[in-house]
DNA sequence: GGATTTTTAGAGTAATTACTCTAGAGGTCA
DNA sequence: TGACCTCTAGAGTAATTACTCTAAAAATCC
């Protein structure tokens, strides 16, 4: 029997992620979840709360997805990265579209996650930082650290557009999945320049994986097309 | 003596890009203006269709910037159609960040908005097959169109995410404008692999052009704060 | 088993907000 | 001048929604 706080973030993360955090009210919550709305403001303070709830959850996740390297960095290790980052995506993808307006409003939540995206971009740039070690990847502190900015913004945003272009995702989970993966894709041809020894060997398979749709038409979108005719006959 | 109509969506989008839409109501629009409610609603039928207008603009703007190419690329077209892209963050800063929340609910618009994207990245792969055609730019077709991809959605969405870390900027027009070169800057690595002759030899000055901040810290925060200390020093 | 604390229900409210409605001002044209 | 059309004012409203309050049930403790 889990606790009703633990509840509570459960049922407001699925509908957040359905309808948009905007479209849910605390009572949709309370509903939903079949207590009353007194019960849900005895947990929770006020929405922003839960939502920070939430965030901060989110943020403990990303963590264990994607634990501090080690030592020398292998090519099946990144493979395990890039994995973690599309659970992350895929748990975060309502927070990235609904929490700029928190943000907005709520000092305290804006400095936590600040530092979110200080520690993220320090512990992305240490994983960067192993593959160069092993000679995985080849580029100038710079241009590493780009890198590491372009991939972030990519991993944070990808989400969001696809699912304000494809609002069906919401309810389809396999659909959703696959846009998720062509966004690794996107992520691996942002890599890809600066892939040398064995990653570069197995970049063509890599690519192979996460490519969604035919590439010989315009990619965003026959991914989106095959996205829908796979998930419909499936 | 400009229009009414005019002078509603101008105002809308300064208080849009200032406070979010979502705080933003049309009661405040009207009283910013010193008109009626009801005078707003004689021109719009609703907040959504201020909303649509705003977006209509911004598209227009968007294609006279970036134009489609006519024969060979030079290296000053690059160059102008990186300012085009600046331009377009800039006006479009509001844009990226509240229009999921219409795309949702309404059908039409989103309609639209998934015709611009595709417009959007049509045209913006003409421009990088432009200058792949004067060797300015080497790529396979595939990885250009991953290229355009990644580009497309870095420059929609570094307004959002840099707002969201940094509320003062709504307020800083020079704070603003230097968080969006810094994103001008994130283009430019995302396309530096590729670049050749011509191209490659001006790649550093080009870099150095849009580089915000110390490149020897954290890139994203130390750029954060550099802007913060120039903009409240000038 | 009584006292105390934690948890829950559910009716209710104050505030917000998108939007309406009526009436009238101002311009234009015959 | 009068008819007509465009534009504007401004009070008002219906609906939403985050949140409160009181009391009772349930669990915990001694």
């Amino acid at each position: 029997m889990t606790g009703t706080k633990t509840r509570i973030l459960d049922t407001a993360l699925d509908l957040f992620n359905r309808h948009g955090e905007r479209n849910v009210t605390t009572n949709h919550i309370a509903e939903a979840l079949g207590i009353s709305p007194g019960n849900l403001y005895y947990h929770f303070r006020n929405k922003t709360a839960i939502v920070a709830a939430l965030f901060e959850r989110y943020r403990q996740q990303i963590w264990e997805w994607l634990p501090p390297p080690r030592g020398e960095l292998t090519w099946q290790d990144k493979m395990h990265y890039l994995q973690g980052i599309l659970e992350s995506m895929w748990q975060g993808r309502f927070l990235h579209r609904d929490l700029p307006h928190f943000l907005h409003q709520d000092p305290e939540l804006r400095a936590e996650y600040t530092r979110f995206v200080q520690d993220g971009m320090e512990r992305g740039l240490h994983i960067y930082q192993g593959l160069r070690a092993s000679g995985l990847i080849e580029a100038s502190d710079e241009d590493l650290r780009a890198l590491m900015v372009n991939t972030w913004v990519l991993a944070m945003s990808w989400p969001g557009l696809t699912h304000g272009l494809n609002p069906a995702a919401a309810e389809n989970e396999s659909l959703d999945r696959a846009l998720l993966r062509q966004g690794i894709y996107q992520i691996v041809c942002l890599e890809a320049p600066y892939l040398r020894g064995e990653a570069l060997d197995h970049l063509d398979a890599m690519k192979a994986e996460f490519r969604v749709g035919d590439s010989t038409e315009n990619l965003l979108f026959t991914a989106f097309d095959a996205s829908v005719r796979e998930a419909s006959n499936g």
